[in-house]
DNA sequence: GTATATTATTTTAAGCTTAAAGTATATATT
DNA sequence: AATATATACTTTAAGCTTAAAATAATATAC
C-alpha cells in the first residue's frame, strides 16, 4: 500500500466524518429547537386553560418569586434572555392587574425594583405546584443519569456559546 | 433494627428522591430552554447582520429548501410548530419578495403548494453554507458520542411528549 | 341530492418581541 | 464645575404569534 493511498483514505475519512458531524449539529439543533417549542406550546396551552395567564406573564413572575428581594428592569431581561422593551410592557401589564410592584431605587433614579405583590405572590404559589407537576411529566421515562447527562450537555453548550464565539 | 425504621427511612428516601427528580426535571426544563433561546438569539442576529431577513423567513425558506416538491401552508405550519395565521403572513410577506410562489391544488380550491422561487432557491443556497457554520460551531467541544446521546434523550422527551401526555 | 360536518385557509384582535431611537440620570474626564 | 460618556429605562415602528371567528370548499350522512 502505497504512502498516497494512505493519504487519499485517510482525506475521505476526514472528509466523510466532517460531514457527518455537520449534519450532526444541524440536527442535534433542530431537535434541540423543535422539543423546547413543543415543551413550551404545550405548558402555554395549560396555562392558558387552567390558570388564564399567558406564558412570558408566568415566567416573570416566576422570576420575580425565585428572586423575592425584587429585580431590576434590566435584571429581569437578561434572566428571561428578552429585550430591555419587551419587559417593560410585560410589567406594565403585570403592574396594572396589581401583581407586581415597582419601586424606585434609592441611589439610582434611572432603576426600579420590580417585586411580586402579595396577590401576585399567592397568584403564582397557587399555580406552581401544578406547572411543575406538568413539567416533571415530560421527564417521566428518562432515568436520572440520563437527565443528568443532558443538563451537563447542555451546559457544555451554553458554556461554549457565552465564552468565545 | 426495627421494621418501622426500615419503613420510616425508606419512607423518607422516596420523598427526598421524589423531590430531587422534581427539581432535576425542572433544572433540565429552564436549561433546555435558556440554551435553544441562547442559541436562536444568536443565529437570528447573525441572519440579520450578515443576510438581512429574520429568523421566521429564514426557517420557512428552509422548510421549503427541504422539501422541493413543496408544502401546503398546513403542512408549513405544522413543520414549523406555529399557527396557520402565523404561516400565512409570513408566506404573504415571502410572496411579495418573489421568493416563494403559491399554487392552488388541482384537486382541491381550499389548498395550496408553497415552494421556493428560483430566486428564494438562489437566496436559500447561499445563505446555508455560513448558517450551517454557525451551528456546527455550536457544538464545538461536544464529542460525537456526547451529541448522540443528547439527539437521543431529547427523541425520548418528544415521543413522550407526543404519544400519552 | 340536500343537510351536516370536516378541512384548509384567512382574518381579526390582542399580545409578544425586537432593534433602534429617545429621555433622563449618573459617572468619568478635564 | 462643565463636558462627555455610560447606564437604565421607555417609546416607536415593524414584524411575529396566538386563539378564535369567519370563509369557502370538500366530504359524509341520510
Amino acid at each position: 500500500m502505497s504512502k498516497t493511498h494512505f493519504t487519499k483514505i485517510s482525506s475521505r475519512d476526514l472528509e466523510t466524518r466532517l460531514t457527518e458531524d455537520d449534519h450532526n449539529a444541524l440536527r442535534l439543533w433542530l431537535k434541540l429547537l423543535s422539543t423546547s417549542q413543543l415543551i413550551e406550546n404545550n405548558i402555554r396551552e395549560q396555562l392558558r386553560v387552567n390558570f388564564d395567564i399567558t406564558l412570558p406573564r408566568f415566567d416573570l413572575m416566576a422570576q420575580l418569586h425565585r428572586h423575592s428581594e425584587g429585580l431590576s428592569m434590566s435584571s429581569l431581561a437578561e434572566l428571561m434572555m428578552v429585550s430591555g422593551g419587551n419587559v417593560t410592557s410585560i410589567v406594565k401589564q403585570l403592574e396594572r392587574d396589581k401583581l407586581v410592584s415597582r419601586t424606585p431605587l434609592k441611589n439610582d433614579n434611572r432603576s426600579f425594583i420590580v417585586k411580586l405583590s402579595a396577590k401576585g405572590k399567592r397568584m403564582f404559589e397557587e399555580m406552581a405546584p401544578t406547572h411543575e407537576k406538568w413539567i416533571v411529566e415530560l421527564t417521566e421515562g428518562l432515568d436520572d443519569q440520563r437527565i443528568n447527562n443532558l443538563i451537563e450537555s447542555l451546559d457544555q453548550i451554553k458554556t461554549h456559546l457565552k465564552n468565545g464565539m
